[in-house]
DNA sequence: TTGAAAGCGGTACCAC
DNA sequence: GTGGTACCGCTTTCAA
């Protein structure tokens, strides 16, 4: 076992406050007894402070949290997902914190619990399903957290972009490029649908905040260019993967009346989709392909997609945390958006 | 103020351990208190047992720390580093275990400060630079690590790969190719020396382990062929970053004899290095490049490169933790490498 | 099934 | 500059 403190008071003959000083506050007593209790510690064994009991007593732990829906090695599998965790690490680094990061179980309960359990001082959420149980869940605990959803409260602390008007610019890029026979595809659309085509009745149905908010920015578009919700063919993907977006899309050519165009949620479903739709070299028409947030594969594949600023996203998210304005208007950033057109989308063929 | 346990316990009329109970250990107690009890603390607004108080009762934590040498935002910057942190959460996962990021500063003392104040209930710890003084404070804490680095002690849990002899297989590849003027490139590879070229006595005096074994490998292979040490160029670069190989290389054209080959301790300075030399459509003779990693940017840009599996490396790394074997040879878990040899590296043109 | 009491390892306020 | 002394909030024997 472990020598601890108080052992080493014993040791040195001076009370416990003195050698808990001679680690936290070096100016709380003379250097030549510091120098001896520190150098009896070593002696002894003694790894300085524990990190647990000195977080209890204290009341902060020096970490956040980041919260991932999903599981958590999904978290490194969207380059996007990648960015954002790199600016809160820059951010969280700059104010001496670690990062925790928590996967979040699909089940309700699960979700819960995790958040419940984690020893952090607030948390980032990054995309959570059951957004408002789990925002309820920290609410519940008193901490402080930052949400990148799309709907936030007015009091909550917010980054995020204005997520329809973004999709909105990208479908409308493709109704003026004529396309009228589309595809939306996101993942989770509906819980628990198998991959590909599905019907929802309505875009209020979807589930997930950031899915719902995009299609419909995509519907806004195509309505406004005379084309109903009812007529556009919805698909899921399983995950928000490569390949789970080309699985997504693997049944549309086959269809009777195939889409022109396929907008999807994420860049990493959109590559996927080109994968299927567009393989290297084949001839002939082409489906035109948009994507969502402009990662770096983005460029190299010449996807046409919306960019947004990931690690400012995680950056903002995190100073936020650390450091909360005072008026509430400033505890939301919104952040800017940008149309990149690229060579996977053209004009509709003629039909 | 947050209620504590104790208040639910007065709150309900029972003791405090039952309300723990109630908690941790359902089967402790009748359901009807139970039932009582779990309500009339969420009337209360008590979010449940504090995470930090019940650390410290019950012993262990319930995450795993990952330490970084440099910057945490860097570990996020070198896509090999991010497959290996995806293998570890995988397996952190299916522990029940959250995965705290630790960056380490430069400074020793600092290093040493942060993983002291880790709240976790053991180490993966990811290519450290002042590896012994980071692995001695660990065992210091007597908490299990598992080290990723290339000169592990016999009792030491590892998961690695031959560094030096993948090394040398990539330079043997140019040697077979011909070349024999070349210039060796690592990060760091002696302390605060600025991009570029520079000199190196010895192999032995580079500190960062991996890029010593690397570097150590290629000189094996070239050594081999009848190019002495003192022959080859080493260029350093700043950081392992793309943008660091490329200024790294940025003077080798102009040097009296130019090298024909570059041999990367990395992929992402190698992408760097093929930035700079290798430009798009440039016509004339061409530099060969080689990488390490084989991360994936490197197909794309043709990179011949050493392959090393990085989602088993952290899984394996993470289940080392959490399952120690029983007998210390199973302790030490050799991975595979192989060359992967693509369009950046070619003949040795004539001289 | 429930309660009492003893910590887990420290920190910080306040006297001396 | 140093020591005394309450806690921080919970878990866990062990006895009732």
């Amino acid at each position: 076992m472990k020598p601890t403190l108080r052992a080493v008071a014993e040791a040195v003959g001076v009370s416990r406050s003195t050698v808990s000083n001679a680690y936290g506050r070096p100016d709380q007593l003379s250097p030549q007894l510091r120098q001896r209790i520190l150098e009896t510690a070593r002696q002894m064994g003694y790894p300085g402070p524990d990190p647990t009991a000195r977080s209890l007593r204290r009341g902060f732990v020096g970490a956040i949290g980041v919260l991932f829906t999903s599981r958590l090695s999904y978290a490194f599998t969207d380059p996007f997902a990648v960015r954002f965790l790199t600016g809160v690490a820059e951010a969280a680094e700059r104010h001496d914190s670690n990062l925790l990061l928590v996967p979040l179980p699909d089940d309700a309960v699960g979700a819960r619990t995790a958040v419940e359990n984690a020893a952090v001082d607030g948390f980032c959420v990054y995309c959570a399903g059951d957004e408002e149980g789990i925002l309820d869940t920290i609410r519940g605990r008193g901490l402080p957290f930052v949400t990148t959803s799309s709907r936030p409260r007015a009091d909550d602390l917010w980054v995020g972009i204005d997520e329809r008007a973004a999709a909105r610019s990208a479908a409308t890029h493709l109704t003026a490029l004529g396309h009228r026979r589309v595809a939306l595809l996101g993942h989770d659309v509906l819980p628990d649908a198998p991959a590909g085509p599905l019907r929802v009745d309505d875009v209020a149905d979807v589930p997930h905040p950031t899915t719902r908010d995009r299609l419909a920015g995509f519907a806004d578009a195509f309505a406004a260019a005379g084309v109903a919700w009812s007529d556009l063919t919805v698909l899921t993907a399983t995950d928000n993967t490569r390949v789970a977006g080309a699985a997504a899309v693997r049944s549309l050519p086959s269809l009777p009346e195939p889409p022109t165009a396929v907008l999807a949620c994420s860049d990493v479903l959109a590559l996927g989709a080109l994968d299927v739709l567009r393989p290297d070299g084949e001839p002939g028409p082409r489906v035109s392909v948009t994507g969502f947030d402009d990662i770096a594969e983005a460029e190299a594949a010449g996807l046409t997609t919306i960019r947004q600023p990931g690690e400012a996203k995680g950056r903002s998210a995190a100073t936020l945390l650390f450091d909360p304005p005072v008026d509430a208007a400033a505890g939301q950033i919104l952040l800017p958006t940008t149309l990149v057109v690229r060579s996977s989308s053209g004009p509709a063929p003629r039909s």
